[in-house]
DNA sequence: GGCGTATGTGTACGCTCGTTCCTATGAGCT
DNA sequence: AGCTCATAGGAACGAGCGTACACATACGCC
């Protein structure tokens, strides 16, 4: 019994919400370095656990990434929806929009990147692809507690459209011209 | 029969039959499978070419890949400036990009998959990113032949966000819905 | 003709990837 | 206590990747 273990195992045994956790991480990773380069290896050196527990707590790959953008997904949409909610009337919410779109969105590289790479990703994947519908149906009802059926679709193709022209521009429009843009086409 | 040096033309040195054709094949590989699955291997099995030229043409991938969306670029910019420096005026300005959208865009499933393609590359790649920025200021000064800068500015992004609406939505709006929004912002 | 160079071709290397598989551990149950 | 099985851990495999490189061919030029 004179073998005390110099080898050290970690004491990592345990470790409960780790696949919360693992969620977490991915979109930090998309966020971080885009969708292309959330490989099992780079997720797992981020969360610091080994690489086995991701394959152990997703089936595949795909499943985590649309787990990972559900969750982004529900979090903006909740929010959002939570604006329109509390606006007392059309103009109001007009104002929750754009503070939404130049606050939320926009004030925020991180939810500005996820929601690109979404798009991207949904485009070649049909689970992925469900997931990017149901925000856009979700932000479409939130739209329609003040908006008509017809201008909320117009005004979510508007944002859409601000969105991605933030994302990619080098001389992107500022809160002011967003607000104008808006108004302009809704108010 | 020795060659008649009068009535020989100058030998192409670098015949760019070849090289052309890669960009055309590479175009179609990313139309038909997106910018991820645009491999050397399957662009040259697309080509019918073998492996190695590829790297003699192109010095590396994203070079070719900058190639074929340069080219796409050219292609739809210049066809968009065409039909804004034929109308007339402002009112054939706005069918014209209305035609242009319904028609030659969301009308070919490639230049709309290309478009979103290139979107999301460029949202990683600087080099690509330059071509995505080309686009959007060719796209703009065509524009501003009838419109103000601001308006221009404000209906590229609507243009951007139908775009993507149009591609990712399973509901997308249709050539009449298209035209009340754009004439709605800018008519 | 012969030569030199631009162009074309096929193979191989080193790497990263998703996934599988076997072993180890410890928390909860009896 | 002892058992059991969900969880944790790490190594390995086969595939596909970008790229390098050595070798083949064609053709203008002398």
């Amino acid at each position: 019994m004179s073998a005390d273990p110099t080898t050290v195992r970690r004491p990592r045994r345990h470790d409960p919400g780790r696949r919360d956790r693992l969620v977490d991480t991915t979109l930090d990773v998309i966020a971080a370095q885009g969708v292309a380069t959330a490989t099992h290896r780079a997720i797992a050196r981020a969360a610091d656990v080994p690489l086995g527990s991701l394959t152990y707590h997703f089936g595949s790959l795909t499943e985590l990434l649309a787990a990972a953008f559900t969750r982004h997904v529900d979090d903006v949409a909740a929010r959002f929806d939570a604006r329109m909610a509390a606006a007392p009337d059309r103009a109001a919410a007009l104002e929750a929009l754009v503070e939404h779109l130049t606050g939320d969105l926009l004030g925020s590289q991180r939810d500005l990147v996820l929601a690109v790479e979404l798009y991207v990703a949904a485009a070649r994947d049909a689970e992925l692809r469900a997931v990017t519908q149901d925000w856009m149906s979700r932000s479409r009802r939130s739209l329609e507690r003040h908006l008509d059926p017809v201008t909320a679709r117009e005004v979510d193709a508007l944002v859409e459209g601000l969105v991605l022209h933030s994302a990619l521009s080098t001389d992107p429009m500022d809160a002011a011209q967003i607000r104008a843009a808006l108004l302009r086409f809704a108010g």
